[in-house]
DNA sequence: CTCATAATACGATTTATTTCGTAAACGAAT
DNA sequence: ATTCGTTTACGAAATAAATCGTATTATGAG
């Protein structure tokens, strides 16, 4: 792996925005965040800029106002954090973890059929 | 909730060893870390004398040698950073997670099968 | 053109986390 | 009792993360 990026906490959450939205500004990023959060707009762009330091984000500043999207995909982010709490909180254990994830919540029926119907073509590729 | 109590990620690996002997010793953990670990001996035991000020972690010093055991169980400590997860990730989307969770994993068929039967459960409760 | 507004840049502070050095305490073996 | 190896205690440095204040710059309205 050439480098496994490690967002912090409140690069997730801007992410999380950047995802929703594709791409977005800092104003619009910070409007979100302040519905739960409580800091101020020079917190949030200047996270937003070490983000792009980092490499996190690209943004187009062709403008004035700058316009930041994600440089990485929410998918492979997932994959990467989902893949490091399995190690260390459930001993690599995936099973584990499903069923603690689907004993928390509950997912509607169509939902438990789509996990199903997955279960299904694993045991079919396993054999 | 009374104390949401957010483990570091030293911290996470400390109990990890914990949870993992039931109770051990300053070097006991550290033996195990150190496997893939570099750090000294004194912060292994700075930080586990840290997590017993937090309540992480209770021991018992009658000894010279103290011994350490978790004081948070696994299971809720699971729960809790896999709740916040979802949320900061998957956007509070179970079946999201979970799907992915089987995708980059290879469960046996023996493991496969007893999602599925906890997935017929909750469909039977479902209704 | 000038001013007000909104944006960026960036240093500095604060807070959290990890790390280590050194000293003191203990206990077993000589 | 002295010494040696192991342990704890604890301050403090090093690193990382989040927050903010202030200066500067661009742009559009008048």
């Amino acid at each position: 792996m050439s480098t496994p990026i490690k967002p912090t906490e409140s690069e997730l959450e801007i992410l999380q925005v950047l995802w929703q939205k594709n791409n977005a500004t800092v104003r619009e990023v910070h409007e979100v965040l302040s519905t739960h959060k409580e800091s101020g707009y020079t917190t949030t762009l200047k996270l937003m800029q070490i983000m792009h330091d980092k490499g996190l984000v690209s943004r187009d500043d062709s403008s004035k106002t700058h316009v930041y999207r994600p440089n990485i995909s929410r998918e492979a982010t997932q994959q990467q954090l989902l893949h490091k709490m399995m190690n260390t909180l459930f001993e690599g254990n995936a099973t584990q973890l499903v069923m603690q994830a689907l004993g928390s919540q509950k997912p509607s029926n169509d939902e438990l059929q789509a996990i199903e119907q997955l279960i299904q073509q694993m045991k079919q590729s396993n054999s």
